[in-house]
DNA sequence: CGTCAAATTGAAAATTATCAACGAGAGTGG
DNA sequence: CCACTCTCGTTGATAATTTTCAATTTGACG
């Protein structure tokens, strides 16, 4: 074994040394296969190891107290997770398998470590923060202030592309891996509505479906559906001090 | 000037060297007054410093393109914002003063000149990134499944405590300092509908109300409302590396 | 063939938005 | 000091969106 998930993700942002390259493969030296449905930290639970995510879908969520969930925040290869047990004692969410996965556990302090020896990596992990942060307030204006159209539409378009990063042979057509209830529960919908409203984005002709499969037929008029904002173009690291 | 607004902050986590202080305190060197309702960052302009937010409060937007708005987040002093610029070439949100407010701008090459040499900064930093983090996933949670008026009691509580942070002399009564519409912005519903929601809260005996002053009457009842999660009991630091 | 989760559909109810109007208070210029 | 204007808060009536409830249907799989 040899390969960073992580490392490879930083790497499309900016050239990363030999040397950082192998502190980063530190992280990734135990693994952990996770099957679907399966979590590996729960809500409230004592918080444990991060993980690096190495192969499958997993996701974050949040149970409220009425028993509803909110989905967080699918997460692909590549995904640094658990994060929040650098701050909390207890796990604020809840990680979740959606297909049979893949983790790499690394302790906490493994990355203190890491950023100790190569301090750049640790400014290039703030940015990854940020990439990530964004994502979440995109989500957020999407809850606060879009249809429920807009949602679901926003939820096919950002799965389809996520898929594709790991995945180029990913076109227009892709298995999308969740249940209505799920895509309810990212988009703060019922399963009902969700339902109704694939349906309808199905028949004003932007997509096709058949057996868990979901085409794309008019792209652009989907991403007009869904306000959809691309944050991969537009990208700007050329603060970050040069790689030495 | 000598004090740094950060630094207080990340204080409050864990003890901070005399060192990493004044290493803060660099970044709190330049003072600039923004007046209410000034922005100092627009959504897609090109982007700028970063900023410690030092006296006042503000808030971080986005603007839909049906025109509506969603506020991110409410910014206190001591908050360092607009992280984005350190990812993005045009801004994701916008920054705006809420009352007349002073804050400090720094280079983004700053930033990781500071944690050059001092990691342990760094891995600050990014706990505090994670305690952001999870402050916008329990906004994401309340959007999509809580109700307009638990939405609103938690707009109530979160203002509270955090006008709190600053000003220790505040109790159960303090200035709102927004108005009807901003809170609408901020929990994703009409001006009207918060009016309206307010009333109820009102006549509930959980608050009172008298020219943009806000009483809580009946605390518990409010944040059982609200759904409220106090996420600041419950850090836990004690993996940092220890101050040297 | 039987079973079970997931998808689908219709009808009714609940929540929230929209529209339209009015009132109170703060500042402004004459 | 007095209109005047503007923003903000308030209220009622109505419309739109989304949920809830209650069946069916479909498809995968043992």
């Amino acid at each position: 074994m040899s390969g960073s998930c992580f490392a490879e993700r930083l790497g499309d942002l900016v050239a990363i040394t030999p040397a950082e390259h192998s502190a980063l493969e530190r992280l990734e030296e135990r693994e952990r296969p996770v099957r679907r449905g399966a979590a590996i930290q729960r809500e409230n639970d004592r918080v444990g190891d991060l993980f690096i995510l190495r192969k499958g879908v997993m996701m974050s969520s949040m149970l409220l107290d009425d028993g509803s969930r909110q989905i967080l925040r699918f997460l692909f290869p590549g995904d640094m997770i658990g994060l929040s047990s650098l701050a909390y004692r207890e796990a604020p969410e809840t990680l979740t398998a959606l297909s049979d996965s893949v983790v790499c556990p690394f302790e906490r302090a493994m990355l203190s470590e890491v950023i100790g020896v190569h301090p750049r990596l640790g400014a290039l992990m703030m940015v990854y923060g940020q990439i990530e942060r964004t994502a979440l307030t995109d989500r957020l204006a999407a809850l606060g202030r879009t249809s429920a159209k807009a949602r679901v539409a926003a939820v096919l378009i950002d799965m389809r592309n996520r898929l594709r990063m790991m995945d180029k042979s990913i076109g227009d057509t892709f298995t999308l891996g969740l249940t209505q209830e799920e895509i309810g529960d990212a988009t703060g919908l019922t399963a009902v509505h969700v339902n109704r409203m694939l349906r309808q984005i199905e028949e004003e002709g932007l997509i096709a479906r058949s057996n868990g499969h979901v085409t794309f037929i008019n792209e652009r008029a989907l991403i007009r559906a869904a306000n959809y904002v691309d944050r991969y173009e537009g990208l700007d690291l050329g603060w970050l001090p040069s790689a030495r």
